[in-house]
RNA sequence: GUGGGUAUAGCGCAGUUGGUUAGCGCGCCAGAUUGUGGCUCUGGAGGCCAUGGGUUCGAAUCCCAUUAUCCACCCCA
């Protein structure tokens, strides 16, 4: 190559896909869509760009770290670094145009600044549901985001996988109650970490928390309470813990676990987990986690919970919400890199027509006529060797091949072919169609 | 922000204690097969060995710097 040219490149940390794994992706993005619209959430689509003052009102360090910022004009402007933000901004500016409780769900790309690794990127889709309330929100909806998880996993049809849920005032109401609340967020990361570091680290780094023995033995034994849903939840209530946060949340917890079995969530598929607490510290009240049982490495593949007042930078009114995101670029990353998901076809077409030698008008005839019939249909225009256009066939994966010659042309026929099993045959155009139809309704 | 690794063809890699024209697999192009793909065989194209400097008679190989990239920590999707 030569010298003057530009190398073609995109920056780390973005994902590029060729077109076999882009259609894998957006079967995966369309089935996550349909079960969220299934449930009522409603579309939302944001600006990519913000005011900086907008997206940072609630100044974390992670987040004014990792933003991607910068001036256009005398504009101080950044891009989203989440969807839950921009949702807030969008709630407190339109709440007198919408109807609470207000279900949403955005798709859409966010972008943070951080060194990348592995399955970890700078520009990535996450996949959102929330439901915001006016002053209250139902605790019902607690259940119903993990339903909504339930039958997006299900469908993706990705294996076993389970839900973990806990609830943050039981976790507060029990440190409180060790009377820890100072150090909260720095016990709650630690323990969050018991499946990845095990119990001795995370015995050893509460220790350089300066939490004494005792207490380290309490919280040890709190986060390891074992048995089923309805076993866990006796023993959090028999607890001799005085601490009426406590005791609402072991109250919550009950409530959702009962629903979600309501919902139709096989009791397989999800846990109380009191290790999981989420990094965030706007979560309030229940929080969730899901993990695949084959793959417990990936980490959390969805995750979320419920916040009591996500809308306090912009607004005086109270609105808590609820809701969760699937970070699909690392989901789909992940899964491709494991070996659970498999791209197959480079191209979405049923049919591939390759015209021989005739008319060029006949075939795009044939072509709209097989698109009327509800196929995909696309046409090899180059006039190439025949050899040329079954190898441009075969490489997009295409499943059938319609040849088009004199004879065919004049007979009103066209040659068909299967490219799985090399099987071919000349038959009417319509009964072609119906053949096709056929075979691709017995796969 | 902290720590460690890597950089050779489009992709994945080999290259001996420094020694001639830098190889292999896949992919790509052409032919065997003028209306039939995958499999096979034959032939071919494609490299300033990341960049800059140093050591040496001689550097892909040793040293330094720069850049890029990967992994881990932090945090998170």
């Amino acid at each position: 190559m030569a010298k003057n040219k530009i190398k073609p490149r995109i920056l780390t940390g973005f994902m590029e896909l060729l077109p076999a794994d882009q259609i894998l992706f957006n079967r995966i993005y369309d089935t996550i869509r349909e079960v969220y619209e299934s449930f009522g959430f409603l579309p939302l689509d944001t600006p990519v760009i913000e005011l900086s003052e907008v997206l940072l009102a609630k100044a974390g360090g992670e987040t004014e770290k990792q933003i991607y910022r910068f001036t256009k004009g005398d504009n101080d402007l950044a891009l989203r670094f989440d969807l839950t933000v921009p949702l807030a901004r969008y709630v407190a500016q339109h709440s007198g145009e919408l109807t609470f409780p207000f279900k949403r769900y955005q798709m859409s790309k966010v972008y943070r600044g951080e060194r990348p690794q592995k399955g970890r990127f700078r520009e990535f889709y996450q996949c959102d549901i929330d439901i915001i309330g006016n002053e209250e929100l139902d605790l019902t909806y607690d259940a119903e985001i993990p339903a909504v998880i339930y039958n997006v996993f299900r469908r993706l049809d990705i294996g076993k996988f389970t839900i973990h849920i806990n609830n943050r005032r039981v976790l507060n109401g029990f440190f409180e109650a060790l009377g820890l609340e100072n150090i909260i967020s720095d016990i709650l990361r630690n323990i969050d970490k018991l499946e990845k570091i095990g119990k001795e680290n995370v015995i050893k780094e509460l220790a350089e928390l300066g939490i004494d023995d005792e207490k380290i033995n309490k919280i040890i034994d709190f986060i390891t309470i074992s048995g089923n849903t309805e076993q866990k939840i006796e023993a959090l209530k028999n607890m001799p813990i005085e601490n009426e946060k406590y005791k609402e949340g072991v109250k919550e917890l009950e409530l959702v676990a009962g629903y979600m079995a309501d919902f139709g969530i096989d009791k397989s598929y999800f846990t109380i987990d009191l290790t999981i607490a989420r990094g965030l510290d706007y979560y309030t009240g229940t929080v969730y986690e899901t993990t695949l049982d084959d793959h417990k490495g990936l980490g959390s593949v969805c995750s979320g919970g419920r916040y009591d007042n996500l809308t306090e930078y912009y607004t005086s009114s109270k609105l808590p919400g609820i809701g969760i995101s699937i970070g699909l670029t690392r989901l789909f990353s992940q899964l491709k890199e494991a070996g659970i998901i498999e791209s197959r076809r480079s191209s979405l077409a049923d049919v591939l027509v390759l015209p021989m030698g005739i008319d060029m008008g006949y075939a795009l005839r044939v072509a709209e006529r097989i698109r009327q019939a509800g196929l995909k249909a696309d046409v090899y225009y180059a006039q190439r060797a025949m050899k040329h256009k079954m190898k441009y066939a075969d490489r997009l994966g295409v499943p059938y091949v319609a040849v088009i010659g004199e004879n065919e042309m004049q007979t009103g026929t066209v040659m068909l072919k299967n490219m799985a099993t090399g099987e071919q045959s000349a038959l009417d155009i319509e009964d072609a169609l119906k053949e096709i139809k056929k075979q691709m309704g017995e796969n």
